[in-house]
DNA sequence: TTAAGTGCAAATCGTTTGCAGTTCG
DNA sequence: CGAACTGCAAACGATTTGCACTTAA
């Protein structure tokens, strides 16, 4: 286990930059793609490096989207919650749901397991999306 | 788009039969592997070519692990459905829930999405796996 | 100075696909 | 016979890693 994430560089303040202005979950290669686009000099392997840095500090939400990538957000709430998330423009809400916890736990004690989490994601596409087809 | 499994052949059988007797989620590798182990003749291409036609009709649920590789199973029930999975040994048990439908469907509507789907997965480790470390 | 960070290219890993040779119906 | 199917190896796309070089502290 490494200490990473400790100094100020940079391509971290580029990539924090980034998180900051998306407004929904995006792929790590988006935000790689978007940072070039604007000009930004940074890796790609350090915008994976970063990622993972800032999901293990607790700082960005990652999920993996339906086809099985890993998507990036820098969520308001630093406690434990789910998404509605646009399949299209990849656009968020966070969901904070007491029913969903209620219903994990009440599963997880009926068939005795231990260790639980769960994920619960709603996926479809917004009204802006929708519209704009 | 093809017509995909409309033979039978001995690869299908083998594979349907691997699926039949695990008892939880396994990965395409995991199926190839045993598979081979027991000494079947089915290359891996091959269990992955099946494994997406039994889903297309169907016949098989596939799920994301945590680590974002696709897992499947032969469920009993064919209407959607949730799922408790050992994270150890991938033993799982099928859920039905209203709440989690009622609840992704009041978010969605709330928010105006549409085309509208989710997942919902409960990862642990069962009583077994417990007990046995 | 020196551990942390970076870019690049090569390496992984799960999964898909092209193709030539089988096989079911 | 002909469309499905199969194995194998090459192709893929996302992510990781080895390494030599840079930089924050």
């Amino acid at each position: 286990v490494k200490t990473r994430g400790s100094r100020r560089t940079e391509q971290r303040e580029e990539i924090l930059r980034q998180l900051d202005g998306a407004d929904g979950f995006k792929t790590a290669q988006q935000l790689h793609r978007a940072l070039v686009d604007r000009g930004a000099e940074v890796g790609l392997a350090t915008v994976y490096r970063t990622l993972q840095a800032l999901v293990a500090r607790g700082e960005v939400d990652v999920l993996a989207s339906e086809t099985g990538e890993s998507m990036y957000r820098r969520c308001a709430t630093d406690s434990h919650h789910h998404h509605l998330v646009c399949r299209s423009c990849g656009r968020s809400v966070e969901l904070s749901s007491v029913e969903v916890e209620r219903w994990a736990a009440r599963i997880a004690r009926k068939h005795r397991f231990s260790g639980v989490s769960h994920v619960a994601e709603i996926f479809g596409v917004c009204e802006r999306c929708t519209s704009s087809v």
